[in-house]
DNA sequence: GTGGTCTAGACCACC
DNA sequence: GTGGTCTAGACCACG
């Protein structure tokens, strides 16, 4: 379910959240399922539970689940979710045309090679 | 002209990185013009000489600039810069493609989301 | 295993760099096994830390090695260096065949000369 | 008839010397013939003519000119020249093999390698 | 403990 | 004056 990348440069608890993250929004993660508890997500990763503490808190604060003391972590609602989705897309694709803005190109030749993007993406 | 943010979780080094890297590319400063040295810079940004020619060395290693010992650091000329802007853009572009597929959106889905933005963009 | 030639008019982080390439690469260097930390190295070789932290950041740049912060430095998998090898093989052998070239040797001349230089090598 | 690089990151005396060495070399420079005074090239290359009287100064310790107070510099004859030839391809070549074998690499691995080279060579 | 960043101040080669 | 290397010693993030 979670693959840790020792040869990844990014901290482990960021590939932790990471990989939550991709797993809530493309709903390999229901809305309002348990995730599995600190202590077995960090024998079964092989963790330093203070690492999956670390991620599942930012994970939260991120607005993805949903911890409580003495019950555990669950995902949250659909109706949160749906929200986090489009902030998320928006967010990503509206920061790459700023930087492709900042650095000189015009909205037609972004537009141009995002369409180029899309079609290889489709092809494969 | 430049501007550090210390409350930025970045190096600095890699600031000042993309600081020229956006100046070049947009044109701000001009192909086989010569860039401040790693001296006077480190004066006006407060920062040690070392932080400065750390950045140069890998805008160096990035290809946009060119420095040469006992005469300063310039520019490259405008043919590196042509081929440097073209795979910016691409990469720029086609990375957040690749986080947005792996939220599970779908191609048509960031297609229109981008369609959209790219209007705003206009408009303004 | 490694030395320092302070009269080698070359920076010692490239010495350091240099030695490390040939240990890998000739298989000294196992892959995916662990190389001395920073601080351990820069006491062996009577250097500064941040030296010996350069030609491990040159090295990963170059794709030998793979630091990661809290864990360790490590040699790359055996994929990784296979193709490493032949990049080096071919461009080491280029390089002196252009010398030779601009040098005004026929390509026969070259053939004949190496052929020599290669029995002798079989010869010891 | 000699083109100096700014973008190059070698020294400019370093690319008079090398330069020099190659028309020698490949008989763009006779034998006996007289080279152009410090002065006289320092003005064609727009070079302080501390740089160009460092590269006379290093090309005949190497023994490929020779200075004559008041009267000039000279290449030198046909008979130092042929030992100086056949001593730079021979040095070139060896380093490299040198190279390669620390490396790890077979003699026959090189050899294939070389021949590879030298095909490509001769089709352009 | 690990790697990584930064400052301060020195020295060198080159032009 | 320029870029480049090195040391000494500090601090941070990560596990």
């Amino acid at each position: 379910m979670i693959l840790i990348d020792y040869r990844d440069k990014r901290p482990i608890y960021e590939q932790v959240i990471e990989r939550f993250e991709t797993l809530i929004l493309s709903g390999g993660l229901e809305p309002d399922s348990q995730l599995p508890s600190v202590r077995q997500l960090a024998v079964e990763l092989a963790l330093n539970p203070n690492t999956v503490q670390r991620a599942y808190a930012e994970l939260e604060r991120m607005g993805y689940i949903c911890s409580v003391k003495g019950r555990g972590s669950f995902v949250q609602g659909e109706k949160s979710l749906e929200r986090k989705k489009r902030e998320y897309l928006h967010h990503i694709l509206k920061d790459s045309v700023r930087s492709c803005r900042m650095a000189g190109m015009s909205v037609d030749d972004i537009r141009e090679e995002m369409e180029q993007i899309l079609k290889e993406e489709q092809g494969v």
